[in-house]
DNA sequence: GCGATGGATGCAACCGTGTGCCATTTTTTG
DNA sequence: CAAAAAATGGCACACGGTTGCATCCATCGC
């Protein structure tokens, strides 16, 4: 404790690295490990409590222990009562590598993402990180860096490492994703493949509203900055706003594709839809859109004033970039819970049937949009 | 190719599910693996390949393949030709829990976070995962979702699962930490603890260029909006400030704590910030500096006209907020990416002393400082 | 009082991989 | 050409937990 006061040494320059003043307590502390236990060729950590020595200290079979531990019902109360104490003195935990080598579970999952730093997923992964640990599971991260093969390579040697993964976004094609399945489980988010089961949400109802919306406002002229040519997510809203502006007498401009991981992204778009003679754009993604936005201010084209910029997805930082933007606004950690559920479900030894489920999104209106400018059309 | 076009189904009302189309090939599948092989008391999954069917394939013994494959010098390079084109044809992928099993290493670490959701965390958690995967090891995501209890019990369950974590903004008392590292390697982000490896970020510094920054523009009463109490570097900034504003013979007011995760903290702490006759603040992270920045919009109050503000961190939106925020930039991802490499090199036979790193940290100067107005002082 | 019944427990065989030790083969050396 | 040395491959076991089957004992019914 008072050691720990001695570490504040917060003028000290910046240099690279400093050595702690640790030499000698981990010195002892390795003699004294050495002193304890040698398990197999001079190991250096302390030996973890086994079944066996449950057993020993109790007088019963490894197996009885065993029951004790995992099938209640299966020893006589006072039995379980006396394993259940040991268990508790030696500071029993599992081995869960020797517990997936016989019963083929692990007792995790993955879940892949393409881009961490993508704050789309921060609300998925919250979800899936609830759930998994509300079923028990571990969750494996694991970050693709946008590369498609990447995905298929470790697709291959995570498949008998988990007992299912959770792809959001994934690049694989849909038959690599579907014929995936019988070696591992899977549920897919954001996209919709044939005899796997997966969670959408429904952002393209949502743009349908953004149209509505920008529609009541006066706007006849809305552009659509696309995305990642070919993703299913993208062509989805497209479609959808396509669709509701010539439903609503509106003319609809797509534009792009534009990369939407990076930041000069929004400047492409907020110039191409400057150009495209249009009074309002609904953007892929919200990143998208505050890139836009930013670049908009760059140009002192006044926001909503002369555009009005709609996103999707509701991310961090939609509710305090300048101006707040207005998007439609997904439920990402209630997807991500609700994917990690079908993967449970789907583990069981009776899964049900791959279904597909919808999730709403929701129109979160804020300041970015407004009545559409006089002159334009 | 084709069943993909049909899946366009964008304008149907968001409903709680809807069944896909999968029932009869999700069939024609588990009919497909039952006829192949059944290993054991009737198992629905296809049997990967084994060592064994390698050995089988190629005339050798499961121990000569397995050292082909894994000490190629120990084998006849035909020999060992031969064993890597039977495991390719076989589609081997080595068994993770068999290999744990018996060799006590998992190839796995975990990664504790206090909540994902903080965008703190999205930096660190591309280092770690890109300096996991380059290391060979996957990483486990654990949200402790600000519980340190939770903490406790999940390094305890944890402890054999993983062959050591990376703790970024640990909970837990020094004591515990450092008791840990015989049974795990752990290597703690943010902190300094004697002989436990750590990667510390030197914001600390940073906080001294960011006062004599605003001293240099005339401010001379500074306040530091303090995050959880007894939180290490919380501490380190404000002891970092006080120095700094003695030194140019500024004042030092110290507000809070703050809570520093959920939104509604800047508010307090920007009408804290008004209350105390300063006129610049140096927020303990960008969270609540951003959340500082909101509520003195709401106010009328103009930055940095009024009140200048500076964050640390430099998150995802710092750059984006309105306006942009000063910042300590901390360089995230090669903290994580550090904190792999020290856990790695902890994991060799001859592991090195416990080592503290420092990283520097960066002033970043946005738009959220400027000149001290006249009147205060 | 004896056999049937069922619950509680132990035995032993797995799961798939790594490795120490030994047998065998091949190469080198005197 | 024989002996020594090096290279190569196989046997068997260990890792720790689970589980089918056998065994044992107590209780119950007749």
């Amino acid at each position: 404790m008072d050691e720990d006061a001695r570490a504040t040494d917060e003028d000290r320059p910046p240099t690279a690295e400093a050595d702690a003043t640790a030499t000698d307590t981990t010195a002892a502390e390795a003699a004294a490990e050495k002193a304890a236990t040698t398990p197999r060729g001079g190991e250096s950590r302390a030996r973890p409590a086994r079944l066996a020595d449950i057993a020993a200290r109790t007088g019963l079979a490894t197996s009885t222990v065993s029951r004790a531990l995992t099938r209640p019902g299966r020893v006589h109360a006072a039995t379980r009562a006396r394993v259940e104490q040991a268990a508790r003195e030696l500071d029993y935990v599992p081995n869960r590598a020797a517990r997936a080598l016989n019963s083929g579970r692990t007792g995790s999952i993955a879940v892949l993402v393409s881009d961490v730093t993508n704050p789309f997923y921060f609300g998925i992964l919250r979800g899936t990180a609830r759930q998994s640990r509300a079923a028990g599971l571990l969750q494996l991260l694991v970050d693709l860096e946008e590369s498609g093969e990447l995905e298929d390579a470790l697709l291959g040697r995570l498949r008998h490492s988990v007992d299912g993964a959770v792809l959001a976004a994934s690049r694989l094609p849909d038959r690599a994703l579907a014929a995936l399945d019988p070696a591992m489980p899977v549920v897919v988010l954001n996209r919709r493949i044939p005899g796997v089961p997966s969670v959408v949400i429904d952002t393209p109802g949502g743009v349908g509203h953004a149209v509505e919306h920008l529609v009541s406002l006066g706007h006849r002229s809305i552009a659509y900055a696309a995305g990642r040519q070919g993703v299913w997510s993208n062509e989805q809203r497209w479609r959808a706003l396509a669709r509701a502006a010539a439903r609503l007498g509106a003319r609809a401009v797509r534009l792009g594709p534009f990369p939407t991981t990076r930041w000069p992204a929004g400047a492409a778009a907020a110039d191409a839809a400057l150009n495209a003679r249009v009074t309002a754009c609904i953007a892929f993604n919200d990143v998208l859109a505050i890139g836009m936005l930013r670049r908009l201010s760059e140009r002192g084209v006044d926001v909503p004033g002369e555009l009005s910029v709609v996103g999707c997805d509701d991310i961090f930082g939609a509710d305090f970039c300048s101006p707040p933007l207005t998007t439609i606004a997904a439920p990402l950690e209630d997807a991500g819970r609700l994917g990690v559920s079908m993967l449970v479900a789907r583990l069981r030894p009776d899964p049900p049937a791959a279904r597909a489920a919808v999730l709403p999104a929701q129109l979160v209106i804020r300041s970015s949009t407004g009545p559409a400018p006089r002159a334009a059309g």
